[in-house]
DNA sequence: CTTCACTATATCGCGCCGATACATCAGGCA
DNA sequence: TGCCTGATGTATCGGCGCGATATAGTGAAG
C-alpha cells in the first residue's frame, strides 16, 4: 500500500522522505500517517527495484556543505517510467484489500488517476464490504440481551452508525459516477 | 494488544485458539479480526512466559483417537494467577495507543474488568484524539479549492462526520459514567 | 458417496509501527 | 549574545500482526 502512495505522489513532482509523508497524512486527512521506519525502507526498495531514481538537487550552499562534511543531506526521488507503469498496473489490478479501510483509502486518494471502470469496481465493492460489516453488527445488536457487554454493545452502535453512513456516502459517489459516466457517452456519440 | 485482549477473554473461560477467536471477532464487532498468524504465536509467548497454562481437557472419545494417532487436537488454555495480575496492569496503564481505533476498541470491550476512573481517563484521552482529528479535516475542508482533488475532498467529509459523530457519542459515555459515579459516591456516603 | 462448510492447529515471509538517534536551521526570548 | 524549542530531514532496530498456505477431522446436505 505504501509503495502504491508514494508511486502515485510522485505523479505530482519529485520530493524526499519527508515531504512525501507530509503530502501522504494531507491526502489521507490524518486518518493514516505511515510512520518513517516504513517510510524509508519502502523507498529503498523502490530504488533498489528501478521504479523511482535517485535526483541530485542542483548543489545549494547549505547541501554542499552538508555533503562535503559527509552529513546527511535531502535526497529526492523522482518516478521512473518503470514506476508509471507499475502504478497503473496497481491502480487497475484490484484485490480485496483495496476494499478495507486502509487500502480503500489510498486507491481513493488517487481516484482521478485511476480509469472510470475501475473506480466504479472499487466502489462497489467497498460497499458490498460495508454492508456486510452492518449486517454484522445490526444480527449482533438484535440477539438482544444475550451476554453482550454494555460497552461492546455501545462500540457495535457506533460501528452501525458508521457503516450505515459510509454505505449512503458510497451511494452517493456512485450514482455520480453514473452521471458523469453517462454523459461522457452522450458526448462520444 | 493481542496479549491484553486474549488475556481478557481467557477471564471468562479457558478456551483454546479457534473459540479465542471467534470471542474476540464477536467482541469487536467484525471490526477486528486477528489472525490465526499472529493468535497461535502470541499464544505461545504467553505460555512461554507463564500467564496462560495449557489445560489438558478431560480426554474424550473423538480426542483421545486423535491424540493417540499423533494427530493435532484442541489445546485449552487457561489464565494463570500471574495472567491475571499482568491483566490487571496492563488494563490500568494507559498509554498513548489505548486512544487509537485499535486500542481503544480493545480497551472498550473490556471496560467491565476497568476501574472506574481509568474509565474515564480512556475515554477522554479518546475524545481529544477523535477531536483533534476532527479539527485537521475541518480546516483541510475549509482551506477551499486549494489544490485539493474531488475524491479526497470527499474521504475528508466523511472522515469529518465520524468524528463528529464519535465526539458525540463518546460525550454520551462520558455523562453517563459521570452519573454512575455520582450514584456510587451517594451510596457510600 | 462425495463434496462442502466448519472446526482446529500451525508456519513463513514481510509490511508496517514505535522508539530512538542524530543533525541542521529558524525564531523567540532572556 | 546565547539558549531553547520546534520544524526539517534521514536512518535503523525489534517486534507485532497479516495473508497465504498446509494439514486434518467432522457432520450435513445432496
Amino acid at each position: 500500500m505504501l509503495e502504491f502512495a508514494i508511486l502515485g505522489l510522485l505523479h505530482e513532482a519529485p520530493m524526499h522522505g519527508y515531504e512525501l509523508r507530509k503530502r501522504l497524512s494531507e491526502l489521507l486527512g490524518t486518518l493514516r500517517a505511515f510512520s518513517y521506519g516504513s517510510l524509508y525502507p519502502t523507498l529503498r526498495r523502490l530504488l533498489k527495484a528501478g521504479l523511482i531514481v535517485e535526483e541530485t538537487p542542483p548543489v545549494e550552499s547549505a547541501d554542499r556543505a552538508a555533503r562535503s562534511w559527509g552529513k546527511r543531506a535531502k535526497r529526492v526521488y523522482k518516478l521512473s517510467a518503470e514506476g508509471k507503469e507499475r502504478f497503473a498496473e496497481m491502480a487497475v489490478d484490484v484485490g480485496p484489500q483495496a476494499y478495507d479501510d486502509e487500502g480503500f483509502g489510498v486507491h481513493l486518494a488517487f481516484f482521478s488517476r485511476t480509469p472510470a471502470d475501475v473506480r466504479m469496481r472499487i466502489l462497489e465493492g467497498r460497499r458490498r464490504r460495508v454492508e456486510e460489516r452492518r449486517e454484522g453488527l445490526r444480527s449482533s445488536l438484535g440477539r438482544a440481551g444475550e451476554q453482550i457487554d454494555r460497552y461492546t454493545r455501545e462500540l457495535h452502535r457506533l460501528g452501525l452508525e458508521h457503516s450505515e453512513r459510509e454505505v449512503r456516502w458510497l451511494n452517493e459517489l456512485i450514482a455520480s459516477e453514473q452521471r458523469e459516466q453517462k454523459e461522457r457517452q452522450d458526448n462520444d456519440q
